[in-house]
DNA sequence: TAATTTAATTACCCGTTGTTCAAAATTTTC
DNA sequence: GAAAATTTTGAACAACGGGTAATTAAATTA
């Protein structure tokens, strides 16, 4: 289920951030698996045989702990965005970069909550996460647009077409088991096959 | 944000089942947004103006309302499953129709609670529930191996290509507003033509 | 080994939430 | 209009979860 290593890193030593660092992954995790309301501090503790109290001195509190991994997931996606909005390429191949960066990003840099639940942020920090996560979304819009512009993406709602690839998108933290028997880049080679080419078969059928 | 004409259902009459039905759909509707544990049953009742306890009356626990919202989503599925199987069309046909069908599916019935938080529910109902889910998932893969056998869809992994079909779908009761711009016929017609046809523009580019 | 800093625990507080029960209010039936 | 059945409420309970304070334990420094 989770890494043991995490485990381990509680022995007794002092590296207070890598401690700060297996909490967050973790939490992310469960955040993602279970959502956030239904998953306690106590639950998140145990994962690592310690107390509750614990885990107070590596996190403010939790909704602070559900921004930092908010935190993390955005810087994620900017930095690839950046990437993509530099290169010169083809709307479709900005698509696909941008997601497969994405999802080849998630394994880096272990589990990160995309649940949607940051109704319970603190006031400040919900505005700003909220408003980098739409300026995230009006970009990508924006690639699907210039894309149909290039002719290289069928006249598509921008709009709609954004959310369902991020619904999808959003979606696979949900299942996807690391222990698994699929790597990442399968997945990722499956989701940009799917809305890149689409399901229809395209070989010439011989009849 | 949710129908007015629930809220005069309770106004003083004998009909029980169209409130327990009210309050069915508008859990369902809650669940949806925020989450099953997010959601309180006060917040429930209070949209209805009536109290909590009001609400014991038309339905025996908290768990046992999120089971119903699953059954109804099942019951829905299935049935669609069941007329598509009927059907002697092709692979993506079927898939087309499946997702057509349930995408318009919710529109009538109403929305129909998806979160995957059915650890919460009591035992024997988080097994009936989620064999019959994993039912459906398999089923839906079977149709994508036979579409490839059949022809009609390209050479794809079908137990990832499900996932990611169910993905996208589940994702969209996240953000779809009914009294929004869009009506759900867009929303299922950009769904399937992402899946079917893909982003990839496929009209011959005159430069 | 003593002093200091860092980590982790135990015990506790308090608000929220699901749930129950007895009583009140309303509707229907006669 | 009284009696019976149906709804709804208000108060109270128990469990749980987030958060705090005081205390102990361990590790580092000297």
């Amino acid at each position: 289920m989770t890494n043991r290593a995490d485990k381990n890193v509680f022995d007794r030593r002092r590296d207070h951030d890598a401690k700060r660092e297996a909490v967050l992954r973790i939490a992310a995790e469960m955040f993602n698996k279970r959502g956030y309301a239904a998953t306690s501090l106590d639950e998140i503790a145990q994962h690592f045989s310690i107390s509750k109290t614990a885990l107070y001195y590596y996190v403010e509190s939790k909704p602070v702990l559900l921004q930092m991994c908010y935190e993390l997931t955005l810087n994620l996606c900017e930095q690839v965005m950046v990437d993509v909005l530099a290169s010169n390429s083809s709307g479709v191949e900005k698509i696909e970069t941008y997601f497969r960066g994405v999802i080849a990003g998630v394994l880096k840099t272990g589990p990160v909550a995309i649940v949607h639940e940051f109704a319970t942020l603190p006031k400040d920090a919900f505005d700003q996460i909220h408003s980098r996560a739409r300026m995230l979304d009006s970009k990508l819009a924006a690639i699907i647009e210039a894309g149909i512009a290039d002719g290289s993406i069928a006249e598509v709602p921008p709009k709609l077409t954004e959310l369902i690839l991020m619904g999808a998108n959003n979606w696979i933290q949900r299942w996807y088991n690391p222990e698994g028997d699929k790597t990442l880049e399968e997945v990722a080679d499956c989701f940009i096959f799917l809305f890149v080419n689409g399901l229809k078969s395209r070989t010439i059928k011989a009849d």
